[in-house]
DNA sequence: CTGTGTGCAAACTCTTTGCATAAGT
DNA sequence: ACTTATGCAAAGAGTTTGCACACAG
């Protein structure tokens, strides 16, 4: 074992440990998908476009089954979900507190670091609730 | 006239005169649709829900009408459209400078002020680009 | 073996579109 | 009259669901 970064998610074996640790049996169709999702550093994905993604790497997985994949992986951890645009939803492998940049004409999102960003000056929640998640999101135009 | 706050959408004469200003057509359609969102404070709307509000108040107006309607009185700027739970869009009648909370369980929205809310430490836009907005929204569960 | 996961196709929700009719100026 | 807006129904995107079959433990 080499260095590591945040987390170490390379190798099948490791990829089916995580799994089996946030509750997942790890089968081929959840291997392949935390592989591609979890193998290259941070990224956001759509289901349509992770879908596409896995045909290309040869992996045969129906829709079906990676909208089933995102949102048990969100569920565990693994993922967080953005509401960016209204339509099509996107899930973020970086679950750790940051935020993001959205390219409107392009669809295109960008982390900002977490601990670049300070949002001040918040009201109390209300009554019986308590914060659970701010989310920033920085809409950028052409100049 | 008496005193007013930030516009003055009571009556149907200043509703048309609004819809004219903003190079829209004082249709009954949109004069109905813009006295309901604009007549009762800021509000936030999804298409059905006016078009249901339509209905009671005893205006028909088709759904696809509703949706062209809600477009265009954003591209006018009567209207701020919220991306929060990556479904169904919002329509935010506030177009001014302010934030949101979200109630996750309920889909209920409650306005932060802008002036309350202060976001810091933002990386440069990237080259060639240049923030249009800047959209907070604070998630709410239950304590 | 037993239970969970997967694939498929159909269903569903929200939104948009095409085109004939209606309404505003 | 001329032009833009509206309604309707159909189409479209994205997502979910139900159920038979497949696979992991």
């Amino acid at each position: 074992m080499t260095r590591h970064h945040d987390a170490a998610p390379l190798l099948p074996t490791n990829v089916s440990t995580r799994l089996r640790a946030a509750g997942l049996r790890p089968t081929r169709q959840r291997v392949s998908l935390a592989t591609l999702l979890f193998g290259q550093g941070d990224r956001h994905v759509s289901a349509e476009a992770l879908h596409e993604e896995a045909a290309k790497a040869g992996v045969r997985v129906s829709l079906a089954t990676i909208y089933n994949t995102l949102h048990q992986f969100q569920q565990s951890g693994l993922l967080r979900e953005l509401a960016i645009d209204g339509q099509r939803s996107y899930f973020d492998t970086n679950t750790s507190n940051h935020n993001h940049f959205y390219i409107e004409h392009q669809g295109k999102l960008i982390d900002i670091p977490g601990d670049a960003v300070r949002v001040d000056g918040l009201p109390e929640a209300p009554e019986g609730m308590r914060i659970s998640h701010i989310d920033v999101v920085v809409r950028l135009v052409k100049a």
